[in-house]
RNA sequence: GGCUCAGUAGCUCAGUUGGUUAGAGCACGGGACUCAUAAGCCUGGGGUCGUUGGUUCAAAUCCGACCUGAGCCA
């Protein structure tokens, strides 16, 4: 096999979720698929750092803790727990969590205005007009609905605003910008999200405000403290400031040796503009080198409709989690939705149906029926077999050998829909495979050869299944590999990255003959519906 | 209003540079089997490939117009 890696670190982040509310399922979403790829990258033999975490200044945050009669750092402490909490329910291994109230992350961003300031890129200006503070942005009258509300907070209406501010000359980075489109066109994905901003760019950038005055959440701007600093200049470098190990001096120096620059920024694709377009032209001004890629997903639907508080039918991801398991969760939303498009989360006719029967009844439903007759047929042990010596006319050794390259390549491509489906297509074979072998039969007239080939054959094609797709459904490939008689961990990071190396173990024929089995146990319950309990 | 993307079986989607009877999974009907989580296997029905013009010996696939949906911008 041969697969493309020249670098050995890989360094991704989700957006630092803004903490005006308890965490949602498009939150779940993104986290769920960075984690996916973090952990193919660390079976790849990566060094991963995955990087999450919550942005929690702004004016926003500010009156939602006075609302709730909370001081904001309070308020913005119960709901980071909420996120940890669901990180933790969802099996997701971050290796740095940001806050953009962490003290570290105020000396980067004091460093990283300066290197601007010098620049010659921040200004004062005048800033007059209407102000939505749930966007944290001045809005042209025109584009206000009726009562003078914004179009995205209707609930709300805007404030009026006569006020220096201080800007960002982004202007000044247009050419630039342009160019680096043009002659790194993955640098925006996927298509259509680089379509967007191409045709942003080309209308025209203007300046834009990095402070804000009348606000304390948040820094003061480090050469004029009335001023305090706009949310997304200071959120975007909650990544930086994640960069820096824990025991070092936060310093711009110390966070960029390492991990920069970082290999992915992946994010709903609402928040595109402020990564494929500020981003780049803030680290542009500030002679810092860029970020590898921008991938923007697509939004979630529930049952075909838009998902928003006031239509009042929200998925809560710990309510989805509980009733259902991590895995379950994680497997419907890489195999269901195509990343990069919207999709559509529909708990009776495609949540349940679907996974009782990838996980339920092909999946599980394999490793136990030939599990059960390795049993029977050849003593609790994998049978006495080398892979090597199948024959290549062997449907599954014909698909095995290939897949583990297949499925790298959807990993690496972000197709984690088409990595799902390319290993069921394994698994599918092997069912059929079963029955058209009939080793119960076999068995029956004494052909234990025969018998021991097909077993064979299954188990580890059950068993490169489960490593394929370990990424996703981690708790259900340990179950795999613990029936199968290994003591692998996929969710022990260091375990992984030392002992298993990825080409041994992605190849079809690679289960140690005559290896003491485990206990067939269903791996996947059915799922029935249950009613939510909140 | 400008632009981008999408519109293929009930549902979710594949369909390479245009080329024989348009595919898969889920769901549904029928059948044979029994190792298995009444799972799996075989088999069947079901599509005017958004509409409409055109290019071509030949179009789901190329071009134009229109309709519908999503999004970006104004």
């Amino acid at each position: 096999m041969n697969y493309t890696d020249n670098k050995k670190t890989f360094a991704l982040t989700t957006p630092l979720y803004y903490v005006n509310d308890i965490p949602h399922i498009g939150s779940a979403y993104t986290t769920i698929a960075a984690d996916v790829l973090a952990r193919y990258q660390r079976m790849r033999g990566k060094s991963v750092l995955l990087i999450t975490g919550n942005d929690e200044h702004g004016q926003k945050i500010q009156r939602a803790a006075e609302a709730r009669g909370l001081s904001p750092q309070v308020h913005c402490d119960e709901i980071v727990a909420g996120f940890e909490k669901l990180w933790q329910k969802l099996n997701i291994q971050y290796d740095r969590f940001s806050r953009t109230t962490a003290d570290r992350h105020h000396a980067i961003v004091k460093e990283f205005f300066h290197r601007v300031w010098d620049a010659g890129d921040i200004y004062l200006s005048q800033q007059k007009g209407w102000y939505c503070v749930p966007c944290e942005e001045f809005k042209e009258e025109r584009e206000l609905l009726e009562g003078r509300r914004c179009s995205l907070h209707p609930n709300k209406e805007v404030e009026w605003r006569d006020e220096e501010n201080y800007f960002f000359r982004l202007s000044k980075y247009q050419t630039q910008l342009e160019k680096l489109y043009q002659e790194r066109p993955d640098f925006i994905q996927p298509e259509t999200r680089r379509n967007e901003v191409l045709n942003f760019v080309s209308q025209g950038l203007q300046d834009f405000s990095i402070s804000r005055v009348n606000l304390d959440w948040g820094f003061p701007i480090p050469t004029d403290p009335k001023h305090t600093i706009y949310v997304w200049f200071d959120a975007l470098l909650g990544y930086v400031t994640a960069l820096v190990e824990p025991d070092d001096e936060p310093t711009l120096e110390n966070a960029l040796a390492k991990w920069w620059p970082i290999n992915l920024h992946l994010i709903g694709k609402d928040i595109l503009r402020f990564h494929a377009v500020y981003w780049p032209a803030m680290l542009m001004s500030a002679k810092i080198s860029l970020p590898e890629k921008v991938f923007g997903h697509g939004f979630l639907t529930k049952d075909g409709q838009k998902i928003s508080k006031t239509l009042g039918n929200t998925v809560d991801p710990i309510d989805l989690v509980d009733r259902y398991g991590a895995d379950a969760v994680r497997y419907y939303f890489m195999k269901e939705i195509e990343f990069g498009k919207d999709g559509d989360f529909n708990e009776v006719n495609r949540f349940i149906p679907i996974l009782n029967a990838d996980l339920a009844n092909d999946l599980g439903n394999l490793l136990n029926r030939t599990l059960k007759m390795a049993y029977k047929y050849c003593g609790g042990e994998v049978p006495n077999v080398n892979g090597a010596e199948i024959s290549s006319e062997n449907p599954l050794k014909t698909i095995g050998l290939t897949l583990g390259t297949q499925v790298a390549q959807a990993y690496e491509n972000l197709a984690f829909s088409n990595a799902c489906e390319a290993v069921l297509t394994l698994i599918r074979t092997g069912n059929k495979y079963i029955d058209e072998q009939a080793p119960w039969t076999l068995y029956k007239q004494g052909n234990q050869p025969a018998v021991e080939q097909v077993l064979y054959s299954v188990l580890e094609s059950v068993r490169l299944a489960a490593y394929l797709l370990s990424p996703i459904i981690p708790g259900i490939s340990n179950d795999i590999y613990k029936q199968l008689g290994f003591g692998t961990n996929f969710n022990d990071k260091t375990q992984l990255s030392n002992t298993t190396n990825f080409t041994t173990e992605a190849s079809w024929g690679t289960l140690p003959a005559k290896q003491k089995l485990g206990e067939p146990r269903p791996i996947f319950q059915k799922l029935e519906f249950a009613a939510t309990n909140s």
